[in-house]
DNA sequence: CTCTTGTGGATTGTTGACAATATACCTACC
DNA sequence: GGTAGGTATATTGTCAACAATCCACAAGAG
């Protein structure tokens, strides 16, 4: 899938974004010892692009490599994943107050527009897995960018949301927590829409919050075990 | 300067070093574009592993590569350093509240000694450099560990620092700000002694949202010049 | 005179072979 | 039988040559 930005797209990106989703799905578990022959086989490539893309996967925290030891997945523990969680609180407040003072008009009426849509998907097809996954990551994302901070966006989109999308599909999704995200979600557009920052970000600090101690008690209750 | 963590140093992780440090310090100036084998030859290695190097360094955001076009060091803009405060006001935040409810005893000693050591080097040699530049790293650096949250440091000590740095010099301390600053510090370490979380964020909010407002005057007043 | 287009050169991307090192296994000793 | 040491192997780190691609300059057309 070559990106519009960039018109060539290199072999090492090739490998970053193979070996990426491919841990993000969960094809490559957290723990195990992977070889780079192995890599190169499984993905066809040959080493050098590889060990560019692992470069670039260590720097972002995805994987660790012991020189002359090999490489394997990074085993985030459950309590890194609060952590991760708290980083989220933070950032996204951020986000959410920076969007509420620049996004354009247009970006608002599409953002509501997206939340309908997730709205359709619920209701439909009780289609919870969907929209906690792929719904969720879309709203967070666009605030992300219509922050027009550019370090702010990359730091989420790029190291965050990548982490946390390891371990989404493990978490199993409580009965009304869809409904109830999504609220929250429609009550952060309406102050952004009302270019109240402030209220964004405390909104979505407090929405990020929930989730965290969604998922802390799930650890408790040992359905979520890392 | 091989790490203790490590055994093993791999030239890669020189390059890295190399660059990193010569992109902070402005011997690679922002904005030119450089080919591989002039740095090559200025750090006595081969493609090989300065490639993984560069992929590294673009990965954190530090330089941009087009495929086949070269690469160059990232240009921050003066509102791209604004934003940056802005990050680092809320991430840092966190530190703070996270590092008042974790650090040790022990550590919250060294961390006011490291402050006095700090207040004779401003007396002694009026060092506002030398202060300014390394004891406020090194405060900030303490704290960020301190938080014991391992991505939080890691997106501060890895990502945001460095790009901060690289115009750290280039910003002129105003004259009473040395003092200012580390009055300011002072009560930041005092809330975290007394364990109070929610003051310790409100104070390093405070300070840096200090440091962005004297930036934000000296890119009004034309000192500071990106 | 300006814009477009083609070619040459230089630089980057990629590949495969070589060297260095950590892990695992096996042997010997306690 | 358990542990320590040494060696062998497999894997990683490094290197130098090859191929692909972009940039600059120049020549020609409008």
């Amino acid at each position: 899938m070559p990106d519009i930005t960039s018109q060539t797209y290199t072999r090492a990106d090739e490998a970053f974004d193979c070996l990426q989703t491919a841990i993000v799905k969960g094809d490559l578990a957290p723990g195990d010892k992977i070889g780079e022959l192995d890599l190169c086989s499984r993905f066809e490539l040959t080493r050098g692009p590889l060990r560019e893309a692992l470069g670039r996967l260590e720097s972002r925290g995805l994987l660790v490599r012991r020189p002359h030891a090999g490489v394997k997945v990074v085993a985030v523990s459950a309590s890194e994943l609060v952590e991760l969680y708290r980083i989220r609180e933070v950032m996204e407040g951020l986000a959410a107050r920076q969007a509420a003072e620049r996004m354009t008009d247009q970006e608002i009426a599409d953002l509501q527009a997206t939340l309908d849509s997730h709205e359709a998907m619920i209701d439909e097809a009780r289609g919870q897995a969907y929209y906690q996954a792929e719904g969720d990551y879309d709203f967070h994302h666009r605030i992300a960018t219509g922050s027009r901070n550019t370090k702010l966006a990359q730091m989420l989109l790029g190291d965050l949301y990548y982490m946390v999308r390891m371990y989404r599909y493990r978490l199993s999704t409580s009965a009304g927590r869809p409904h109830r995200a999504l609220g929250e979600h429609r009550r952060i557009v309406e102050a952004i829409a009302q270019r109240d920052g402030e209220l964004a970000e405390f909104l979505m600090k407090r929405h990020i919050n929930a989730a965290r101690k969604n998922i802390e008690k799930q650890i408790q209750e040992g359905i979520l075990t890392i």
